[in-house]
DNA sequence: AAGGGACGCAACCGCGTACCC
DNA sequence: AGGGTACGCGGTTGCGTCCCT
């Protein structure tokens, strides 16, 4: 069947979102609970933008419970975790982290991990050992996730000077970390327990995962908060003084509710917080 | 101080698929 | 059942910022 483009390409705007266009955004998907679709969105408010740019802007940035700033370890563990299990299936891995997205895991994933499994002398796309490397560690390497669970606090001895530096450069999240607390401790934190698994399914993790795949994904906004967020007037919710979404959060009483779907309310009021300056100026 | 390279993030592209008619 | 539409997802790219020389 023939496809269409996603949106005309003639008069639509592209490239960087500016704090209009995220406050337009912003101000429709909360003023309408999120109930119209993506494909009308630009046009009822009043956007240039084609309906995909506008899913993208609101999922890997505007959604409120997003949480911002570097991975913490115990984030780092897991993900590297998670794609030794399911591999570059981005969106599954997000789901098991709190507000953080595909996108964002993406990233990190080719900007970090990847050069410190290669530093390691672990195939990032494997999780074996790399042809004709002496492997680093001792243990065995039966398994990928006994590799993968020990990578990022080997790699983080190794890389501190490139670790310390990415901190300086960025200034932020330095003290989000802890802050998970429905997640699992067995793949993260005792990383040996899937020593010598060859089966996944009895693999703690996987198990995890099977137990959790009916659960609403973490990080998906759920309709029920957005029509929490429902006003007929979105002045209620100081949308058009708000200069940042994180002013409309912190605006908004509706952000108690956050606790509902995964999102501690501290952490994200930290969060807002340590959003980079450099973030808020595009805003 | 300036230029070039490296890095990191945001955004785009295009495919797969679920859903609706 | 098949076509059309919309959305989700993973891969890739563009660009701003930072660091090193």
């Amino acid at each position: 069947m023939g496809r269409q483009p996603c949106c005309d390409k003639l008069g639509v705007k592209r490239g960087p979102w500016t704090a209009e266009e995220d406050r337009k955004l912003m101000a429709f998907i909360l003023g309408n609970g999120g109930r119209c679709c993506w494909r009308a969105v630009p046009k009822m408010a009043g956007l240039l933008r084609c309906g995909k740019s506008c899913r993208l802007r609101w999922t890997n940035y505007l959604r409120p419970d997003l949480k911002r700033g570097l991975l913490t370890d115990d984030e780092e563990r897991l993900v590297v975790d998670l794609h030794a299990k399911l591999g570059n299936r981005w969106s599954k891995i997000a789901a098991k982290l709190p507000g953080r997205t595909d996108n964002e895991i993406k990233n990190h994933w080719n900007t970090h991990i990847k050069k410190k499994l290669i530093k390691m002398g672990i195939d990032p796309v494997t999780h074996e050992p790399l042809d004709g490397r002496k492997q680093p560690q001792q243990e065995s390497p039966t398994t990928t996730s006994a590799h993968s669970s020990t990578v990022t606090a080997e790699s983080k001895s190794m890389d501190d000077q490139q670790e310390n530096k990415h901190v300086n450069d960025t200034d932020k999240d330095v003290t989000s970390s802890g802050e998970e607390s429905s997640m699992p401790q067995s793949s993260s934190v005792n990383t040996t327990t899937s020593v010598g698994i060859t089966n996944h399914d009895q693999d703690p993790l996987v198990k995890w995962l099977m137990e959790e795949e009916e659960d609403m994904p973490i990080g998906v906004v759920d309709e029920s908060w957005l029509d929490l967020t429902a006003s007929d007037n979105i002045d209620d919710l100081n949308i058009i003084t708000a200069t940042t979404p994180w002013d409309i959060v912190g605006a908004t009483d509706w952000l108690l509710d956050y606790q509902d779907f995964g999102v501690e309310e501290s952490s994200l009021l930290v969060d807002v917080s340590m959003v980079d300056n450099s973030s808020r100026s595009n805003l």
